[in-house]
DNA sequence: GCAACTTTGTGCACACGTTCACAAGCGTCT
DNA sequence: AGACGCTTGTGAACGTGTGCACAAAGTTGC
């Protein structure tokens, strides 16, 4: 299945739950790619790596596909989590609904900070980063998310790593190496706001500027 | 400039600001490939869209093409961000220091509760959602960041439209349309475990498990 | 000044992803 | 039962992105 497919098949089990919601029981691929926000016909090509799920002249029955869809992904069992970093991020993955909802289940909080340790969040207290290992191997977490500051989250995920870890999401604002067959992923809150800022600059008739400091440069280049 | 390459710019603007603090003054493309986690090839064909800012047999320097970099992002105004939904989220984000180093100045803070009205965060009053109008055009806000539970985020980034933001990142897991000429992006936490969590399911076994059940299904297919 | 070495910038081939367009299949209506 | 209309599933064309491999261009040492 090509990893594009992947990537948006949480986007369409999210569609298909708030269709079954209204209590829609049948779907054709245009209604449902027109509220995944994706074109009908890679809607349809992606749904057939799934199997054959879909009826001719009709469309697809939405409870069916999305328990095919929940198959697949493998949220039929439960995922349990450990986030590393309990700051403010942390706390508000911790607090965050929509894990528990998707059959994420938050087993473990770890912090470094000995002044956080013992707090309470969201129902679970802070454990130090030290028992990290034992934690991961008592409560089977395959699954780590990394909030801590940037400086850490590489000796972080090498711990988790180390200690049998073998998917990641990391939220720290740095870049993190791995070694093979284990998952990295990276949630950039900046990066997201800089490609917005370059698309921005784009609108704004800053055209005009580039072109005036471009000629500069150039004067520059040519003189200098 | 291809899109791909955007998205990378701000990791190479990353690499290259540690080099810099490291007191590096000059890199090949091969290390700074390296230290931003990709290929050496693409990493120069990404820096020919900026220009030939290169010197062959020596590298790049570091300051420079940290400007050039900087420049071609549009990094080198600042921008005025709103936060919409003062939640757990909300709150991180606003107390998030990444965004300030990095030429993005959170102006104003927006939430619809009345509970929430006159709370100090990271410096700055919440302010009533009723006000988005008014504060975005006196700001001069260019860009919209919604932490809002789902069900209101299209209602937000409709206004956050409306009032004249043509750049927003949506943090609210749901799927919200905007009309041409508007940029949306979006973080979702949740999506990202799940892309996780399929990997994952693929390297335990589970193939094993995924055919026993898909040969129960059979069965039933063609029983029932 | 020249040869040897290093590293950039890029043409080209390949892989991946998207979109079109249509045959195949299903339900419905007469 | 057969014709008609609708929607899926997919082959094929196209576009975008990646990575190799090398010529071009600079630096260093003699």
């Amino acid at each position: 299945m090509p990893e594009a497919t992947v990537a948006r098949l949480p986007l369409y089990l999210r569609a298909l739950t708030t269709l079954a919601e209204r209590g829609v029981a049948t779907v054709s691929s245009e209604e449902l790619a027109a509220s995944a926000g994706v074109n009908s016909a890679k809607l349809r090509k992606d749904l057939s790596y799934l199997g054959s799920y879909g009826t001719r002249g009709v469309g697809y029955e939405v409870d069916f596909l999305r328990h095919q869809i929940t198959r697949e992904i493998g949220l039929t069992q439960d995922w349990a989590v450990v986030i590393v970093g309990i700051g403010n991020l942390g706390h508000a993955l911790a607090n965050y609904g929509g894990f528990a909802s998707r059959g994420f289940r938050i087993a473990a909080l770890v912090d470094a900070d000995p002044t956080r340790l013992g707090e309470e969040v969201a129902g679970l207290n802070v454990r130090h980063a030290d028992e990290l290992e034992q934690i991961v191997d008592d409560l089977g977490i395959a699954i780590g998310v990394v909030a801590t500051p940037a400086r850490a989250a590489q000796l972080v995920c090498d711990r988790l790593v180390a200690a049998g870890v073998t998917s990641i999401l990391n939220f720290a604002p740095a870049i993190v190496q791995v070694p093979e067959g284990v998952d990295l992923r990276k949630v950039d809150l900046s990066t997201e706001l800089q490609i917005l800022a370059y698309h921005e600059q784009r609108k704004n008739g800053a055209a005009l500027a580039l072109t005036a400091e471009q000629a500069a440069e150039l004067a520059e280049a040519v003189n200098g």
